[in-house]
DNA sequence: GTCTATATTTTGATAGAC
DNA sequence: GTCTATCAAAATATAGAC
């Protein structure tokens, strides 16, 4: 009779690494991008990042919320930043929305995780008390762009909000097709074609 | 010494009614909009249903899942189904877009659940094998509406995908900030506006 | 800083009495 | 068709050895 003879396939034995906690971050955004947040568990993480146990992970955040809260606010606070950047460059409100759409788009092709979780992750499910998109510093900055647009005439005068809402609908709704592939291409492909439909809906005639 | 008074709080004793499928379905729908399907348990479900235990739950649904899918199916037939209908009492693209328009408002004000089901709950996290809504008869209909429109010269010449991308990107949009808040005042109050910046996007000059 | 082992909790689900 | 009781599984989190 033949001995059983065990083979115990280890799927992936990672080297026991010493691991950071921006790779956790950075594991964590790709999973919660991919797959959502509930259908990402610690084990998850862990096994992205190479740890044997999800031991690891909890001398960075205590809890799998906290590393979510992390998330959120570096992209916010380094969203925030390019916006600032972005009016210094710039005079006219024209050019200062084109080149957050340019980022948009940009960051779309090239991190789609982080626009998938800037725009299309609703945090509030998960971080009950996390400030609406409204309320962040970065739209605060884009809603002052366009009232000043109104103001300098380049915009027409509607309701600042309402403006918001009809130029991002177009923005948003088009790198949402792009990335659950309604929309075929790279975002870069859509780009001038979106941001003339955009503008075009707000711009004074 | 006083003596310890158990006080037995009972926060509600639901007189253990009988409970139909569609109540079931009605109570789920109202928690999935509000907190979404991950925040919602079997158990309050049947608290918000009447039921003592969840037990009950499962002489209509196998699983947590099943509630869901039911629900999508309803709510995408009801759909398709007034479509249908729009379609056969209107000739004309715009009139035909108007009237979806019109419905999609009206729900918003009058049964925000079904919006926020329909077009803002990210259902493939919950529904493995849902169709996207890109491929359900609802959106095809829409999307033969446009390219009709597009062939009779009432919308400009632009791939359909891309029409349909900026009209209900600014539909959509407006909704959504309505039902979050964003937009104080009832849907019905920005639907004309709404309307005239969309299909001023995709309409022929 | 990573591991083993385990505690704790929650939730989805089932069996069977009434 | 609703209830009691219970199960099984999964996931978050902790304690302590190495």
């Amino acid at each position: 009779m033949e001995q059983e003879l065990e083979i115990e396939i280890q799927p992936e034995t990672p080297p026991s690494k010493t691991v950071t906690q921006d790779e956790v971050l950075q594991a964590a955004l790709k999973l919660f991008a991919q797959k959502g947040y509930f259908n990402t568990s610690l084990t998850d993480i862990k096994d992205a990042v190479g740890l044997k146990t999800t031991s690891g992970i909890y001398q960075f955040f205590k809890t799998k919320q906290a590393i979510a809260e992390t998330l959120r606010e570096n992209i916010l606070d380094s969203f925030s930043i390019s916006i600032d950047d972005i009016r210094r460059r710039n005079r006219k409100a024209s050019e200062q929305l084109r080149e957050i759409v340019d980022l948009l788009f940009k960051l779309t092709d090239d991190a789609p995780e982080i626009i998938q979780y800037l725009l299309f992750i609703k945090t509030e499910d998960f971080l009950p008390e996390s400030t609406s998109l409204m309320d962040t510093a970065a739209y605060n900055k884009i809603k002052r762009i366009i009232q000043n647009g109104i103001k300098e005439g380049e915009i027409r005068s509607v309701d600042s909000q309402l403006a918001y809402c009809y130029f991002f609908g177009i923005i948003n709704q088009t790198l949402m097709m792009v990335l659950n592939g309604s929309l075929p291409k790279t975002a870069d492909s859509y780009q001038s074609q979106a941001w003339l439909a955009a503008w075009g809906c707000i711009a004074k005639k």
